[in-house]
DNA sequence: GTTTTTTCTTTACGCGCGTAAAAAATTAAT
DNA sequence: ATTAATTTTTTACGCGCGTAAAGAAAAAAC
């Protein structure tokens, strides 16, 4: 690590003594040149400081050992954490993870796919904006790139699906809320930019129709991605107001649940199931931060683990085998109920 | 947008019936092309859906629009909150940015910095991971690449550091404190994570004593970047072993300071400062989710957007004079006292 | 020791683009 | 219309690497 820098693999193959294309192979696997040859250039890496131009790599490679990672908002803790998730995954299986967020809006969404165009990867893992995302460009680019889909799932697009069985899990805690008090109202924005959000209001209303409750919906208005300050200012509204049709309120994501339940103690209404509590609220998503609430939050986690394992294993497999599967899967998860403070 | 698909720079010279050279000069610079042959060539793209390989361009280019970003932790919301702000002034200065995340790792630190070198940018906006980083081989990146340190200073690296006056920030909320009750004791990891933890002590203790009041640490174990369950674990434990030193805690983040406060509230303690509260929790950095606790956290907020401008326009002047600065300035902003419920 | 197999070297071209230099074409100035 | 200045085209090479093909060298098999 100490001789004069190595500019570029010609210079490194003249140190190691081993011609280019061999070094270029050795590179590609080490396992695929002979022991000797293999240990030679070994030798040569522990004095010279190179590395090869992953860059340059990538531009004449027919398909590398990139892996895009594309999530709707990084800035929102889940999503950062599935992402982590999935990033060590990726890394354990020897590829390189590619990790962009969309910030929220489509045309960065689809830049970001093109950007991952450029670096030709193996495959992408795509969590997309859902309602708002442009679905007949993604389908372009799931033409041309294996990908799998998580989180959110758009019609046909993508060769595989993984998340959460919405139904099962908002059936879940309604039948919980149900069960251990007054049938739950749902909470969620007018127009909603979560992705999972429509699939959790039809869940919400077919779960309380079949149980013969009557469904109250409770519209937040704002949009963006601010879901706490919506969920506050809001919730804070309604409460004040004394709109809130029953004493259990469902909120469609925790990070609503989480500005609500501090709307909640702002005004004084002791929220939890215990005697002495105004009122009950519950979440959705076991969102990393839900344990932390006042109450802690009562909600339906997504298993993070199996959804980032289950979708890394669909795409490896796709990359593995070569070929596109015949049909395309959905691997829904179970929810499990979290029982906590707050309902 | 119909016609078929341009592969290359060349395709799309003969399409727009301009030379290669010249097509290639106007992606670099619009402008630099005579107005009629801009209007040959921006009709040619609206005709055809063709952009020019970012890659392959940095591979030639001697110097690049991009600007690399590098943060200790990105799912940390305030990593997020304040990365996603450098962002847009990059985008808006007309340049690329490109966000990575250390994850906690001096070695993942020094993967990004090796990983940017190969884009050839203008310049990095680095936020270090403090006492871990290994800071000769970044200087090394940094005499290559013009740098800008942010959040964390590291002595005498980068051209320039922007980050919150701790010295300020913290006597500001003792002060707060030591006027409206009990002097503070300051709760903090042992072994801190965090890259400003420090500082953050060191300025407390001079604080308390120049206040001519007796400091009191109390150390959390654990480490990593889940502060928020070592606040609660740890919170927790000191408090039901009753062992705080008074009434008053003083935390070194606000992510500590909310597990703090969910363990305080699980334990029956009202925290607050009216009558009736057993006790004050105050936090530093006026994190996202700190108006959502409950009490909602007092603490000294960081101004995201001084940090944001400040360090992208000192990197700016540098990228756009070409010259690296004489001297290394620093550039401290206050923080505010942002009084909410908890103290 | 000879033959076969495996691995390596040499040579050469390609990826998508930047960029330099000289020649040609266009525009502006006189 | 001539000349001068500007812009574009042509040609050619380079970036750092992948990769294919043919021949040379080394290792393995007999």
């Amino acid at each position: 690590m100490n001789e004069p820098k190595i500019r570029n693999m010609e210079e490194f193959a003249a140190v190691s003594g081993i011609s280019r294309p061999t070094v270029s192979k050795y590179f590609h696997d080490p396992q695929s040149v002979r022991q000797s040859t293999r240990q030679r250039i070994e030798a040569a890496l522990e004095r010279y400081d190179y590395r090869p131009n992953v860059y340059a790599m990538n531009q004449n490679r027919r398909l590398t050992k990139n892996i895009g990672i594309v999530v709707p908002y990084l800035a929102d803790p889940f999503f950062a954490e599935i992402a982590r998730n999935i990033e060590n995954l990726i890394i354990a299986a020897g590829f390189r993870p590619i990790l962009l967020s969309s910030h929220g809006d489509p045309a960065q969404e689809l830049d970001n796919l093109e950007s991952l165009r450029l670096i030709k990867p193996a495959g992408v893992l795509l969590a997309p904006l859902g309602r708002a995302s442009e679905s007949g460009r993604i389908e372009a680019f799931c033409e041309d790139v294996p990908t799998v889909l998580f989180d959110s799932n758009i019609s046909e697009l993508g060769e595989a699906f993984v998340g959460l069985d919405n139904r099962q899990s908002v059936g879940l805690i309604v039948d919980y809320l149900c069960r251990t008090g007054e049938p739950p109202a749902f909470f969620e924005m007018k127009s909603p930019t979560n992705p999972n959000a429509n699939k959790r209001r039809a869940a919400y209303l077919a779960a309380m129709d079949a149980r013969g409750h009557t469904p109250h919906l409770i519209q937040a208005e704002g949009d963006g991605w601010d879901f706490e300050e919506i969920g506050h200012r809001e919730g804070a509204r309604f409460i004040e107001q004394r709109n809130l049709p029953t004493d259990t309120v469902l909120c469609s994501n925790d990070r609503l649940a989480i500005g609500f339940l501090s709307a909640a103690y702002e005004l004084g209404l002791r929220v939890g199931l215990g005697s002495g509590c105004a009122m009950r609220v519950a979440g959705h998503d076991d969102h990393p931060f839900s344990r932390y609430t006042c109450p802690t939050l009562t909600t339906v986690s997504q298993d993070y683990t199996s959804i980032a394992e289950k979708s890394a294993e669909a795409l490896f497999s796709i990359i593995e085998s070569g070929q596109r599967p015949s049909v395309r899967e959905s691997a829904l998860f179970d929810g499990k109920l979290i029982m906590r403070g707050s309902a």
